[in-house]
DNA sequence: TCATATATTGCAAGAGTTGAAAAAATAGAT
DNA sequence: ATCTATTTTTTCAACTCTTGCAATATATGA
């Protein structure tokens, strides 16, 4: 009861910005008395402070102002890919106080050296995070690019790692026996729809009975994904959620590697960009990312092969949207990694896949959105995870 | 906060059937003294009675046992089909008090006259349940084979009955203006999938921290479907989640009336079974029911073509299946429709499409499940609907 | 009959919200 | 300069609901 109500005014004034007690009671529907006692502890938690009075213009005592101190908590965010390992810490408000990019030569197969440089790199964030006075540091959240499933954080198989049923939390919290805070586990790609869904969407979304939902496509090195019910990672029964790269949708299409046929990340994958752009001598000689670099010049320079591959692609992203549309009526699907950067040429093929639909269902078809945090949507989600969760909860914070 | 405390225990009891307090106790987390008092409200609500007491076996007062008064909340169901209204009477068990089924001439393209009939059934079941004494008339609930927007209970494009934008709610309740209880207008296979749900699966459910997540597919006359997280329906953010039937599977496949390529419904549907079994002729001379009756009949004499027809489709729905995991991660997949009395035949089919993807993602894979209630599920899931708003809320229910 | 065990209830205390009244702080009027 | 009206914030008593403890109820077995 008070740590909800603690939550809903926290989340009123990190949404809205400063604001007066009297602003608060209106918008959470409680009463004076009450917002007086609920701002006192958050006060206390050092979590919010009062900023001077503003004068409304009119006669009478003037509001007093209270906004939140983002400083007050901080979080580590990782993110764990084949050659590095990268650390972001920041604050309440998403301001990046530190960051770092360390390459690893953790080996193929084996999770327990990776998860010692892991251990190693939250440790010194940690470090950065007691050089400011004051801040409490909620937790630190490890992003990989693997399904993981809830309760024990258990990767259950990460291909390109080749680890199989690794509970990575336990690995890494074993080199922190000191911690203070807890670790978390999740899906690169999961966060990076939080990441953005808060950057483009969560302030205009629209307000009703029914349950946002939000999806999320993510095409860099591999093609990933997530779902968000009302603003919150939609995990399903074990972790899975998201994985929009295997979503068949060719029933006679070529075999993908994870056994299925005619996968969205057949089509609209790097690999597949890149041979069907002719460049796959290019990508074998060089490695993917000059081909797609070479592709990003080609698109620039209005190549016709080049913008008919992407034509291409974004129809089948298309068949990808009415296949999510359908199951879960998502009323926006954001874009993400090159499929952002490269939105403008996929977005023709996309609204083909959808026109013929659109007559039918009344225009009720999802918002195709462009993300806008490039390749730091991981680490900012990894971030937002924390922010979440201590709006969510500021009795985690302790009294100042 | 009480009225999560009356529906912590009222759920309980209903779940668990009689049990005393102190099991209510020990189950709630509450303290014995809270359940005096809650149990007591929930009594005074004519929801609950005492009955008897049973000596644990050992010395000590004898546990005084609870148990729902399900008679004590009833709801009335309609399902709305070209052809016919059905109604079903039930209480908080799901017992079945009153059914009838009505055929309706109702025109094509115009809603209102189909709403009067719709009303007219409301008001004959709600004087039936008046003939119960001291039963309470909880909610009326239309299951029609269309999408439905949450806020307004609008029906926003139902093909076959050739309606646009009709909010069926408000058409219902302009003949009903002293019907005491709320009107809901529902998907048909969204509820029928709660339905199976509770039959099958609410009672096994594996508990955890992830929200176990659960899809469903039925077809009879069409391809719809559900998607429910942790017990609720989702809906999505308009109210078209579950329109599983035109999730598209292949890029080339042929063009459905949805406007897309290659969608379930054209691979499971009735005119396709029907089509791919030679029994287009049949179907078009004496209708699709008389079709799908001889396929039966051909199955059930392990006719080759037959079971082709269906092994393929089962393919095609594995396909479906792998979408929806891919996507929202069920743990169960539940057949509805002639897609559970035909599951022998199908399953093969869905477990050859799944086989490859299980290595990879080890072993969790949605299970498959065959619904149970046959023609009843929507019916009965509409009950359902009003019995879990009941179980949300007691204080629904007035005080005795 | 009495001691023991178990289930339920009664009661005072505590946490938290609520509504009304008081206090605080300012602008404009006199 | 003082007073009044106005608006914001706090104080205070009442109220709701949960909690922990003690008391009561009702059985069994010695």
């Amino acid at each position: 009861m008070r740590r909800h109500n603690l939550a809903l005014v926290l989340r009123h004034i990190a949404a809205y910005g400063p604001c007066a007690r009297t602003e608060l009671a209106a918008a959470t529907g409680l009463v004076h008395a009450s917002v007086t006692g609920i701002t006192a502890e958050l006060i206390e938690r050092g979590l919010v402070r009062e900023v001077g009075s503003a004068a409304t213009g009119g006669r009478g005592r003037p509001r007093r102002l209270l906004r939140v101190v983002p400083e007050r908590v901080m979080a580590i965010a990782v993110q764990v890919t084949l050659e590095r390992v990268e650390v972001m810490v920041g604050d309440l408000a998403g301001t990046v106080v530190h960051r770092v990019s360390e390459p690893h030569r953790a080996p193929y197969g084996s999770p327990r050296p990776l998860a010692a440089v892991i251990a190693r790199e939250i440790e010194r964030a940690a470090a950065v995070v007691a050089g400011y006075e004051g801040a409490h540091l909620a937790r630190a959240v490890v992003a990989m690019a693997a399904p993981v499933t809830g309760p024990g954080h258990t990767v259950p198989a990460a291909i390109d790692f080749g680890w199989h049923r690794t509970d990575l939390r336990a690995l890494v919290e074993e080199h922190l026996p000191s911690l203070a805070c807890p670790v978390d586990v999740v899906n690169d790609a999961n966060v990076a729809a939080l990441a953005e869904y808060h950057a483009r969407i969560a302030a205009t979304r629209p307000s009703g009975e029914a349950p946002y939902t939000v999806a999320y496509i993510k095409a860099d090195t591999g093609v990933g994904g997530g779902l968000l019910i009302d603003g919150r990672i939609h995990t399903g029964s074990r972790g899975m959620a998201g994985e929009i790269g295997h979503v068949p949708l060719a029933l006679d299409g070529p075999e993908c590697r994870c056994g299925a046929r005619g996968c969205l990340a057949l089509y609209v994958g790097p690999e597949a960009l890149a041979t069907a752009a002719g460049l796959a001598d290019l990508a074998a000689a060089d490695g993917l990312p000059a081909a797609l670099a070479e592709l990003d010049r080609r698109l620039r320079a209005d190549d016709p092969t080049a913008v008919a591959v992407l034509t291409g692609a974004g129809r089948t992203l298309g068949a990808a949207v009415l296949a999510i549309w359908g199951l879960t009526d998502a009323g926006e699907v954001i874009l993400g990694g090159y499929l952002a950067t490269w939105g403008r040429w996929l977005l023709p093929g996309i609204a083909e896949a959808l026109e013929g639909r659109r007559a039918v269902a009344d225009r009720l078809e999802p918002a195709i959105v462009l993300g806008v945090l490039g390749g730091d949507a991981t680490l900012q989600g990894a971030l937002r995870i924390s922010r979440e969760a201590t709006l969510d909860d500021p009795t985690t914070v302790p009294m100042a």
